[in-house]
DNA sequence: TGTACATCAGTGAACGCGCGTTCACTGATGTAC
DNA sequence: TGTACATCAGTGAACGCGCGTTCACTGATGTAC
C-alpha cells in the first residue's frame, strides 16, 4: 500500500488508450487487416516496439476495439427495451427507438462503422467477437420482448428470431446514419423515416401474429 | 475481318479472367484493402507489371468483382421475384425465395463473402459499386411487388422501404449461409428457418398494411 | 500466298520504401527494510 | 525518512522481407499491300 498506488498503472493505461484511439481514428479510412502496428505507434508518439507492451498483435486491438464499440451500443439497446416496458403507443415507442439509434449512430460514427466493417472482415478474432456481442444483444432484446404483453402467442425461439430482426436492423440503421454525410439533413432524414417505416412493419407482423389460416391461402 | 478474329484479344481476357478469380480466391481470408497486387500476379504466375495492362489498381479489380458478384445475385432476385407472379400461397413463396436465396449462397460462397465483406469495407469505391447495384436490386424489387393486388395500399416510397427490407434480408441470409462451415446440416437448417420466420413476419406485417387505427393504442 | 511493318500483352530487373519483429538498453516507479 | 534493489513501460537501432511502380525489352499476333 504505497501512498501513490499506481502511477506507473495509469501511465501504462494511458498509453493503451492513445493506441486504441489512434486505431479508431486510423479505421475511419481503412479495414483492419491493412491497418499498420507502425502507422498507429506513429499516430500516438511511441517507439514502434511500444504496441507489444499493450497488445500481442492487431487482432487483439480490434477485439479489444469491438469491446468498446459495442460496450457503448449495449447501454441503447437497453434504454430502447426500457422504454418498451412502460407506457407510450406503438408509434411513440418507434420513433423513440429510432430517434435512440439515430443518436448513438452519430455520436459514435467511429464505433459504427468499424463494426459494419469488421462484422464480416478479413479478421477472424474481431468477426468473432462481433458476432458474440450481437448474439448477447439478440438475447436481451429476446428477453425484453418476453415480459411484454404482445408476446403471449410466440414461443421463445420466435421470439429470439424477431429479436435478431430488430437488431440487424439496428445496426443496418446505424451503418445507413454514419455513411450518410453529417451536413446532409435531407439524406438523415429519409434515413430515420426508412427505419420507422421498416420497424412499423415488422411490428404490424408482430402484432398479428401468428398468420391467421396458418399461414394464408393466397398471394405472396 | 482477320480469319482469326482477336486471339491475342482472347489471351488477354482469359488472364484478365485469372487475375479476377485469383483475387476472389485470395479475399476469401482477407479483405481487399489488404491484398496485395503481387500476392495475385504470384497466384496467377505472371509478372507483377502485367497487372497494369488489365486495371489501374486494386480498386479497379474490386468494382470489376462487385459486377461479377452482383450480376449473379441479379438473376437469383429475378427468379424469386417471377415465382411472385405466378400462383402458390404465401408461405410457399417464402420457402421458395429462402431456397434460392441457400441455394445461391452455396454455390457463390466467395462472391457472397466479397459483397457482405466489401459494403461497408475500406475501399470507397467498391463500396459505392456495392451500394449502387443493391439499389437496383431495391428497385426492381419495388416494382415486382407493385404488380402484385397485396400491394394496393402501398404508396411507392412505402413499396421501396419494403423491398429494401427483403434485400437487406436475403444478404444477410445469403451472409449467415456463407459463415456457415457446409458441412453443418443443424446451423444451415436453423439459418433457412429464421430466414422463413423473418420472411413470414414481415409479410404478415405487409398484409396487414397500413395500420389500422394510425398506429395502434397501446403496446410496443 | 508472302513479305514488311505495327501493335501490344507480358517480361524481368531495378528502385526506394515501410513493414513486423527482436533485442539489449534506460530510467522512472515500486518495494523492502 | 533514507537507502538499495527490483520491476517493467518505453527506446532506438537493426534485421530481412515483400511491397507497388517504372522501364526498356521481346516476340507473338495483327494488318497492309
Amino acid at each position: 500500500m504505497s501512498h501513490t498506488p499506481g502511477v506507473r498503472q495509469a501511465q501504462k493505461e494511458q498509453t493503451r488508450r492513445a493506441l486504441l484511439d489512434a486505431g479508431l481514428r486510423l479505421l475511419d479510412r481503412q479495414s483492419l487487416s491493412s491497418l499498420g502496428l507502425r502507422e498507429i505507434t506513429r499516430e500516438v508518439g511511441v517507439a514502434p516496439a511500444a504496441f507489444y507492451r499493450h497488445f500481442p498483435d492487431m487482432a487483439a486491438l480490434g477485439v479489444a476495439l469491438v469491446g468498446e464499440a459495442l460496450g457503448s451500443l449495449h447501454a441503447v439497446v437497453r434504454e430502447v427495451m426500457a422504454g418498451g416496458a412502460g407506457s407510450g403507443d406503438a408509434a411513440d415507442l418507434i420513433d423513440r427507438a429510432v430517434a435512440l439509434t439515430v443518436a448513438y449512430a452519430d455520436e459514435h460514427r467511429a464505433h459504427v462503422r468499424f463494426i459494419a466493417r469488421e462484422r464480416y472482415g478479413g479478421v477472424r478474432p474481431v468477426r468473432e467477437a462481433i458476432a458474440a456481442e450481437l448474439d448477447r444483444f439478440t438475447g436481451e432484446v429476446a428477453d425484453g420482448l418476453a415480459a411484454q404483453p404482445e408476446s403471449a402467442g410466440w414461443r421463445p425461439a420466435e421470439l429470439r428470431v424477431l429479436a435478431g430482426l430488430y437488431v440487424d436492423h439496428m445496426v443496418l440503421t446505424a451503418a445507413a446514419v454514419m455513411d450518410a454525410p453529417p451536413d446532409d439533413t435531407a439524406t438523415r432524414a429519409s434515413i430515420a423515416e426508412t427505419a420507422r417505416l421498416r420497424m412499423r412493419i415488422v411490428s404490424l407482423g408482430r402484432r398479428h401474429w401468428p398468420a391467421e389460416g396458418g399461414g394464408g391461402t393466397a398471394g405472396g
